[in-house]
RNA sequence: GGAGAGGUGGCUGAGUGGUUGAAAGCGGCUCCCUGCUAAGGAGUUACAGGAGGCAACUUCUGUCGAGGGUUCGAAUCCCUCCCUCUCCGCCA
């Protein structure tokens, strides 16, 4: 959410900053609104401040002796109550005045940070270095080729059980995600990040503290008969783990890794992706997050993304970073780099991980402040995927196919998974 | 699901209609003392929004789970909802 203080004294600021994001809106009306709402808000203090002065004469004539009847306690009563219907006259109004202004707030994305490269879309985006030598060969697998030769998961099976885009893991490719999501964990604690394994049924205040609602609706599953979605991501737990919190400033940044499953409803992307485990319902993810002092929070992204690529690095699976340009910008995110791994047999690179620096756009909405001297402010948060599990288990399979059939796993696995070798496995 | 208890500042916890935004303690901050550490002393310390000032700050309003109601006046009384805890039942 966007500084409503801003919205009042810098609507073109906003303006100028939401176009470098592709997105033309007219701010005079939003600010005309945001106006009114101040003014309103200044009349009904002021008349509520008289009606206090009242409230206070009456309690000291009373103490005085006054009779309760007495006539120039009656007329204060009267007073009391003239202004009392005022009030709830303008409260009326603000009412509506400011629930129109919240909502209107609410569904405007973040501004970009000045050092994000301005762009449309995707086209725009700047990779900014490569690690490691991909693979080039021709004739090499599509991950889900490999997969279903050596059994590693079943998705027509998986229809019965629930719907296309979900996926069972069998044997040795079950193994291998919880080795995954041990070895990342492990990773990363190993750095400081402290550990959390958080609910996945979340509540509707913190789709909006991290910015899913109100204008992402769609993208989420929810529960009928409950104030509960499920999550599309850790960050949303995450950001609401310190909801309406002030933060010690000696404490920040607090870093934390989760592991949770992921549901998205992936509305629009019919026939995108329709084979493997690029783009599923429900998929496992190890996310970063840090509560940073906002004063820290560039140095913070490089770091995060640091430990999003040590990943990748130790599997020894090669990458690039992009840095997203201001048109295809997250919601919530002012500045956003992108790990995309290298997938020989579909000869591309594609996202693994997403670090964005979200300066205080989800801490004012989620209300999470600091403390300095006197003065408290909004911290700055951050996430990033270490990494998703679904695509990494893609990597790992394409980038370490044998032409024997078999898929060698990089060495750092080896005591998560038990083996450095994936094999046919003619029991499923 | 049934019965009961409760939701107050960064935390613990007083407070049942009139200068109570809220005692006390803890914690935090500032200063003093101390050779160091430990301890001690003095002061200070809710949040949000508005107005004024370059600023230190001053001032107004709101906020004691949320929303309504009673009243000139509500943390305190009434209603509705939400949440937490305990016990019982059921259950992984």
């Amino acid at each position: 959410m966007l500084d409503q203080r801003l919205v009042r004294e810098r609507p073109n600021l906003i303006a100028h900053e939401l176009e470098r994001r592709g997105i033309k809106l007219d701010l005079n009306s939003l600010q005309q609104i945001a106006q009114q709402q101040r003014d309103l808000e200044e009349q009904r203090s002021k008349l509520q401040s008289r009606g206090n002065l009242i409230g206070k004469e009456v309690g000291e004539k009373i103490r005085q002796g006054f009779d309760p009847k007495a006539p120039e306690i009656r007329e204060l009563r009267d007073q009391g109550n003239q202004i009392k219907q005022e009030v709830a006259l303008i409260e009326e109004k603000e009412k509506t005045i400011s629930a129109v202004l919240k909502e209107k707030l609410l569904s405007l994305p973040n501004l970009p940070s000045p050092e994000c490269p301005d762009g449309k879309d995707e086209k725009d985006n700047q990779e900014k270095y490569r690690w490691g030598a991909p693979r080039q060969e021709a004739n090499l697998e599509e991950h889900w080729e490999i997969a279903n030769r050596i059994k590693l998961f079943d998705t027509e099976r998986t229809a019965k059980i629930s719907q296309s885009r979900f996926v069972t893991l069998l044997g040795q490719g079950a193994r291998l995600e919880r080795a995954l999501i041990n070895f990342m964990l492990d990773l990363h604690t190993s750095k400081g990040y402290q550990e959390v394994f958080p609910p996945v049924l979340v509540n509707t205040a913190s789709l909006k503290g991290s910015g899913q609602l109100p204008k992402f609706a769609d993208e989420s599953f929810r529960c009928i008969d409950d104030d509960l979605w499920l999550t599309p991501t850790a960050e949303v737990p995450l950001t609401s783990l310190h909801r309406e919190e002030i933060l010690a400033a000696n404490k920040l940044p607090l870093k934390y890794v989760a592991y949770s499953p992921c549901f998205r409803r992936e509305a629009g992307s019919y026939g995108k992706d329709t084979k493997g485990l690029i783009r599923l319902h429900q998929f496992n993810k190890v996310e970063l997050y840090w509560f940073a002092h906002p004063e820290k929070s560039k140095e913070a992204h490089a770091q995060i993304t640091n430990d999003a690529e040590a990943v990748l690095q130790a599997l020894e699976l090669p990458y690039r970073v992009i840095e997203l340009c201001t048109g295809d910008l997250g919601f919530s995110a002012s500045r956003t780099f992108d790990l995309e791994v290298w997938l020989p047999g579909a000869q591309a690179y594609r996202e693994i991980s997403s670090c964005s620096v979200c300066t205080d756009f989800q801490a004012r909405r989620s209300s999470i402040r600091t403390k300095e001297g006197k003065t408290t402010r909004l911290i700055h948060t951050l996430n990033g995927s270490g990494l998703a599990i679904g695509r990494t288990m893609a990597a790992l399979l394409e980038n370490g196919q044998q032409q024997d059939g078999t898929v060698k796993l990089p060495e750092a696995l080896v005591p998560y998974f038990g083996s450095d070798l994936l094999q046919p496995d003619f029991r499923y």
